[in-house]
DNA sequence: CTGAAAGCGCTAACAA
DNA sequence: TTGTTAGCGCTTTCAG
């Protein structure tokens, strides 16, 4: 309502060339004489012209507007995860000149998918009629974290039941038989293989993990704390614990030294993402990685082939997680 | 590209009325008979017709998207600050149904503020000479965080400098003489000003803090644990500290607590934000609210207010913080 | 190498 | 209450 007008016609009079010449200029198209080229630019830098997204937009047919729809559930939002993720598609917007439009969603107000030429969906929980309608719309769509094969999307994942089971593995390794778990949001495909890799794992080596030994969390701080609290009361309290998240890991040792104990010589703990704050605490966490701000960009780029066309439909790809040693878990005591 | 294109037209064709109608029902135009309304929300339904953002934009010659950009430096974006005025921002563009392009600035990558209505700055860091590009465009900006008198924008701001001299008052009034504090970073506003209020009442007190006092952090756990460590070294360790945001708090707690100590019983701690993580920590903490989600929304809701044109300036607003008193600050001991 | 002109999909006078 | 029509600012054939 409030904006200047400075359109590419006031441009193209002040260079004394036609609008087609400056709409050339702007787009980079070589057939413009070095001549026109210089006089267009002058314009351009006097008027300070900013040419009208919308009206591109509209022309080319084309949305380079990318959505980045994050489940608004509580815990997500303060999470290491979420911050990764807009970091990273934020980060590769912006190298490939696309707008990030951001919208928090309760499973319920959907993302108008003609504001964008394309979405990203940052793990879905609840919220999976909205990539049918969106795909319905005939917008690419990419999720991240959730491996889906039903549906015509491409996903960029890690293979969270191998990290649970790495973390296992290199637990019982260590020599540990008492190895409890604070769990993801179960109602998360990473929560859930988390736990899956963890369990199936202690099962072969013929230790399956009892009851008390799994406390469903929900990747937040105070539900590591509950957890903490709940393994250490136990009459036979494990000598190391796997927590499906940086943060919760970090809780948990904070427990633990609260009571006075010591990590790794009482209790191991081990967690999950490579959090840089890993490295700040008390202890360095060993931890599972998992490269988030890569599989966003990653995301964003593939979203971005099909958008511009120069491709038809978005490979889906799988990371491998990796094992960090640092030093909160050793080899049990006795 | 790839995109279906379901037009107005389309609707229009089904419905066999004009565009024009279809338009007015998509706008909620009075006048128009129900039967014909019936018709085109049939038609609308039936063919899955969602309007074209961008030719709306065009035709209307107003944008309702708002940039939200946000500082990047290292230690903001991982902090409960930045979380909840995303939230805010991203709820109140729900409500109001405008798009929230969000943008991570180093200080060089301007927001292209064609694409957007209006534009929401996080705080300024390094980037004042954005927001004056922005403003040369004569896109309306509000910046939240900071107070700027000198530049055609609104602001949304909490009064860090009665925050900082809140927190003193509290700790002295408690019978605390040795009170040391973390800052935030010291090249924000709020950094700056929490740290003039506590220093100034201090100094009001005649207790000014010696230099081993004040430790210069940037709002991360990470420099609280620094701090902590050194406070915690001296030959005359202070008895109450200030952290400028609740994570710094929760941070300095864990290394007393760490160090065989408690709180409030042999240091008192008051953090800054009223971070929900203050309830679910080893002590509540007691703290410095600042609304943040509500400043978000508010900020949200005035710039709406001139990019449809209901106002000419954007008001702006200093909200007051309010003490928290909960259980980690308490009368020394002896 | 350059320009005229026809849209892109929608809104908003203006008539009817 | 409805439809006709002229743009919104830009891209893109198609001639020249």
């Amino acid at each position: 309502m409030n904006k200047k007008r400075i359109s590419i016609e006031d441009v193209a009079h002040r260079a004394k060339v036609s609008i087609t010449t400056v709409s050339r200029v702007l787009n980079n198209v070589p057939s413009v004489s070095d001549k026109n080229r210089g006089k267009v630019e002058e314009a351009i830098a006097f008027l300070k012209f900013k040419p009208n997204v919308s009206a591109q937009r509209l022309a080319r047919g084309v949305n380079n507007a990318i959505g980045l729809v994050m489940p608004g559930y509580p815990g997500i939002f303060h999470s290491f995860y979420a911050i990764e993720i807009i970091r990273g598609v934020g980060h590769s917007c912006e190298t490939l000149k696309l707008d990030m439009v951001f919208h928090i969603t309760n499973g319920f107000n959907p993302l108008n998918a003609s504001n964008v030429g394309g979405i990203i969906f940052a793990d879905i929980i609840e919220n999976r009629k909205q990539v049918e309608a969106a795909l319905a719309t005939g917008t690419p769509c990419i999720v991240i974290n959730n491996k889906v094969d039903d549906l015509d999307v491409g996903y960029i994942a890690i293979d969270n039941y191998a990290g649970g089971k790495m973390a296992a593995d290199y637990l019982v390794s260590l020599g540990h038989k008492r190895i409890a778990t604070v769990t993801g949001e179960m109602n998360t495909q990473s929560g859930l293989q988390r736990l899956e890799g963890f369990r199936d794992f202690l099962e072969k080596k013929n230790m399956p993990p009892p009851k008390e030994y799994i406390y469903h969390g929900d990747y937040s701080r105070r539900c590591a704390r509950i957890a903490a609290e709940q393994f250490l009361g136990l009459k036979n309290p494990p000598t190391a614990v796997f927590a499906a998240s940086d943060e919760m890991a970090l809780e948990v040792i904070a427990v633990i030294l609260e009571k006075g104990m010591k990590v790794p010589n009482d209790i191991s703990v081990i967690g999950f993402d490579d959090n840089p704050a890993c490295l700040y605490g008390p202890v360095a966490v060993t931890t599972i990685r998992q490269p988030l701000f890569k599989m966003a960009e990653e995301a964003v780029r593939r979203l971005n082939f099909i958008i511009s066309g120069k491709s038809q439909s978005i490979k889906s790809e799988v990371f491998q997680p990796e094992l960090v040693i640092r030093d909160s878990a050793a080899a049990p005591k006795h």
